[in-house]
DNA sequence: TAAAAAGTGTTATATTATAACAAACGTTAT
DNA sequence: ATAACGTTTGTTATAATATAACACTTTTTA
């Protein structure tokens, strides 16, 4: 069993931040939030952000920019997230869905290329904003 | 049958690169491209990739924020998009797969949300790079 | 043909992300 | 312990991506 990696002074805060927020943080409102704890420059921020996607701590979204702590404890290494994103309010939730999962895992590409990893964003309106 | 829409001068010159080159291209690399049929600025440039994408004439991709042309002809409006992505020679390739697109497209997420689009980016090393 | 909608040109600015370098820290191997 | 190594940090600067705002023109619609 790989030994859990432990996390640098900045990983962790960074990841403590990503982890107290209800939704997708952006890495300069990260930023923003740090600076009373002596992190002053984006660097410092893309840094951790890196190591803790790598680590599968967290994930990107990538239509936002925006990076959200991984939910769901077996993506140890972020190689297949699907999300749902509200385009109203801008909720995003990570799907933990096996058959999804696996369905796509097991996807072939018709030119023969062996998919490694994959990203999977679907977008609507969450049950809460459609009652508005 | 909904008429095709008509493009505008900078939305044709714009898409008539897209479509033109090889892989996905950036925004400013686009702009570069055009300065000599006097579109000078970002904003000509992002108005008309905006539309277009609109039109479903060409997609994002996400992850490399660049965009493409829709080989596939069925996507008049860009809602269920997939994409073949190899890390290595950063080749993209639209995947039309029926099967795929439908299995998504009927995907339901347990919160009961009801999604209209979805984007899926696999990522992998294509055979082309596996030979070297 | 007047009003409305879509598109254009332009300047300025905001937002997101990386480059490059020197110093400090944490392991491990003599 | 201490030298050597890799990783993390702090810092300054800059690159790359994207939007705001405003005045004007063209196209569509009524
Ligand atoms: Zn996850
Ligand atoms: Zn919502
Ligand atoms: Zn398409
Ligand atoms: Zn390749």
């Amino acid at each position: 069993m790989a030994q859990a990696q432990a996390l640098s002074r900045n990983q962790q805060i960074v990841l403590n931040i990503i982890e107290k927020a209800k939704g997708p943080l952006k890495a300069y409102s990260i930023l923003f939030n740090v600076q009373k704890k002596g992190i002053n420059a984006p660097q410092q921020i893309y840094r951790a952000l890196d190591k803790l996607i790598e680590m599968g701590k967290i994930h990107k979204i990538e239509s936002k920019n925006a990076f959200v702590a991984c939910r769901s404890s077996d993506c140890e290494i972020s190689k297949a997230t699907a999300f749902s994103i509200c385009e109203s309010c801008e909720t995003v939730d990570e799907i933990s869905d096996t058959k999804l999962s696996k369905y796509l895992s097991g996807f072939n590409h018709k030119k023969g290329m062996k998919f490694k990893r994959f990203n999977l964003e679907f977008f609507g309106i969450c049950k809460k904003c459609k009652k508005d």
